[in-house]
DNA sequence: GTCTATAGAGGGATAGAC
DNA sequence: GTCTATCCCTCTATAGAC
């Protein structure tokens, strides 16, 4: 091993911490295969030796972003009540859109055209089953397709619509926990009611 | 005039025209202004002529879109009772979302750094006035800004989900609905009550 | 007002040497 | 596994002729 013309100086995970750090903080149309070469110190063709195209390198991104997603959602609601573990995952589901929005928004723009055999295991979905898990305890549907769709739906707008900067500079006030509220009541209600 | 080596072809109107279908049917991706050209059956450069750069092209079209809307959900609202309105709106502004997906997202990402003076009457601030407008006849609160927030997260939020392909094979079943109705129920319990 | 021609910059990806 | 070198494509925008 004397000979060593050109030592390994990257790994997946090395690309991915680097693609991640570029992508937070300059944006998605920044994160191209010559710039992040360039943070790694390696030439661009370096990278395809690890991830074959870019497309793959961001799905892998998307991927990893979904599951630390559900992570800290799930660490947020860890031990509380019901209604307080659902206020808590928003909060947390909501922190993280602020913290990571590019990658939040990989999340959910590179989660199409699946083999449909992996679909069932795949991140997103993983994250959803999350979501239901939290608001079965709530209304008492273990399968509350209907609840989650709009608590999801709820999360990912005031999301979406704060990281375009839409609320302006007035803010979205308390918009945000009168939405949460509206929806809480909705499924204590409608839960031991059984379904309309 | 016996020498027209040159004769018009274009106007801002059919330029604009043309990029909204080109949009509607390829995306923003395939939005170039040399595509454009070609569409329109002139040379790129002819279309700096009648907008300055694509960026004020993309902004005409997102103005065009948020204004497009607002009347769509005002005339779909129109001689309804305040609830009936609400739920019109709120699925003429699915449809619109539905029919024209790409000019929708336009008009979110394209709304930042505006001068400020002219921000009041900007075609955002409109369509937000409209939807304001309708929620202030159920809650009985002329400036139910929470109200009003909570309501434009949603419909973005479901139409967002819905656009990305979220939602998947098995459909967003009835959470529509049942997330209008918990905000609906929501701003009748409130509005009278005045705010917490 | 449209044309030709081109400047000027950027990107993804591959072949073959080491 | 990384390198050099390069191919190929894309796009926005401008100068000056007509």
């Amino acid at each position: 091993m004397f000979f060593m013309p050109y030592p390994a100086k990257l790994s997946a995970e090395a690309v991915l911490d680097a693609a991640q750090r570029l992508l937070e903080h300059s944006g998605p149309d920044a994160l191209t295969m010559r710039a992040l070469a360039d943070a790694l110190g390696v030439r661009p063709s370096s990278l395809y030796r690890h991830f074959s195209s870019r497309e793959v390198l961001l799905r892998a991104l998307g991927d990893q972003a979904a599951l630390n997603l559900k992570d800290q959602v799930l660490d947020a609601a860890e031990g509380l009540a019901p209604r307080a573990a659902l206020l808590a995952a928003a909060q947390a589901y909501l922190a993280y859109t602020r913290t990571h929005p590019h990658l939040y928004a990989l999340l959910l723009t590179k989660e199409n055209d699946l083999p449909l055999e992996h679909l069932q295991h795949s991140p997103g979905k993983i994250l959803w089953n999350t979501l239901l898990l939290l608001i079965g305890r709530l209304s008492g549907d273990p399968d509350d397709t209907d609840h989650a769709v709009a608590f999801w739906t709820f999360l990912h707008g005031f999301a979406s619509l704060e990281a375009a900067g839409t609320f302006g500079q007035s803010g979205p006030k308390r918009g945000f926990e009168v939405g949460l509220e509206a929806l809480f009541n909705h499924m204590e209600e409608v839960g031991q009611a059984g379904k309309s």
